[in-house]
DNA sequence: GCGTCCAGGTCTACC
DNA sequence: GGTAGACCTGGACGC
């Protein structure tokens, strides 16, 4: 069965640089089709229906064609625009974001870019897990280990669509299992635990994106989970909407000391002093300016 | 083809 | 609070 979903976006809304906001559109169940120009992926729903949206920008919104193996109740339909809407940080206000970027000459580029809303999973628990999988490896090995995730341990909806596997069925596995089949290594007793954790609701996550906490606090929450560290947890806040922390890694650090120091290897102290005047957008400031150069080309990656 | 070395974040033990 | 070593994998490199 197919369906057709319009999705309204806001003013400065930018569906390619909302995309490639950062490396999780070439994760799956994200697929990013170059040639005819769509975003898609597999989403589930509360019920358990799985329903593929291919997503293509139109003037002021975005058309949705909806494919799933049953017919589409209005409710069913809602859930996921909202989900999508989730995804795509389309209620995310960033108009102050965008007035304290016009005031500044060397972020101007940023909102007539439309730069600034970084795409995320329609789950907190996605979205944990892939950062995870991100950790002390190469982008390949990353790829290799979502990959494995979705196509061993999601819920298939046929031609080789696959959803993200759920805490359930993660905790379900063994170490030694997810070690040999999904390539975890040793970050594998840290998603088992944290599985376990969300599936038997001791752990919530999804209240974070609305959490009442200081952004400090939430912080130290997110690195209370095994395998979440500096660089981890700054970049999960980034994707609740919270953008305090820089959440460096090898390759910022490298694009930072290219951008400023002509190479040359400083403390990420340096670095941090550097963008604390920015306040609470210092993180997002950081992030959009190290990848300022992927903005020139539709298909950075 | 095989063995060795290294890069990549986080955790734990130790000072 | 700071630091060293271990964790695991893939890729680069030398033989």
């Amino acid at each position: 069965m197919t369906g057709r979903l319009e999705i309204k976006t806001p003013p400065l809304f930018n569906f390619w640089r909302t995309v490639y906001s950062h490396g999780w559109c070439s994760l799956p169940p994200y697929f990013v089709d170059k040639e005819h120009e769509s975003l898609s992926r597999l989403v589930e729903l509360g019920d358990g229906t799985l329903i593929q949206c291919v997503m293509r920008p139109k003037p002021g919104g975005i058309t949705v064609a909806l494919h799933c193996q049953t017919s589409l109740a209005a409710g069913q339909k809602n859930e996921t625009r909202n989900l999508l809407c989730v995804c795509l940080r389309l209620k995310d206000n960033l108009s102050e974001f965008y007035r304290e970027a016009a005031r500044d000459s060397k972020y101007r580029w940023i909102p007539k870019a439309g730069a600034g809303r970084l795409l995320r999973a329609p789950t907190v628990f996605e979205d944990v897990v892939k950062m995870i999988c991100t950790t002390n490896c190469s982008w390949s090995l990353t790829e290799v280990m979502v990959r494995n995730l979705t196509t061993v341990l999601g819920k298939s909806l046929g031609d080789g669509l696959s959803a993200f596997p759920s805490p359930q069925a993660i905790a379900g596995t063994t170490e030694a299992f997810l070690r040999k089949h999904i390539r975890t290594g040793y970050r594998s007793p840290y998603l088992l635990e944290l599985a376990t954790l969300v599936a038997e609701e001791r752990l919530d996550l999804e209240s974070w994106r609305s959490s009442p906490l200081s952004t400090e606090e939430l912080f130290k929450e997110v690195k209370s989970v095994k395998g979440m560290g500096d660089y981890a947890a700054g970049n999960i806040l980034k994707l609740l909407g919270q953008y305090d922390y820089l959440g460096l890694d090898s390759w910022v650090r490298a694009k930072f000391y290219e951008l400023h120091t002509r190479g040359r290897k400083v403390k990420d102290s340096t670095i941090e002093k550097r963008y604390a005047p920015l306040g609470k957008w210092r993180g997002l400031f950081f992030w959009l300016e190290m990848t300022r150069h992927w903005y020139d080309h539709k298909f950075p990656f």
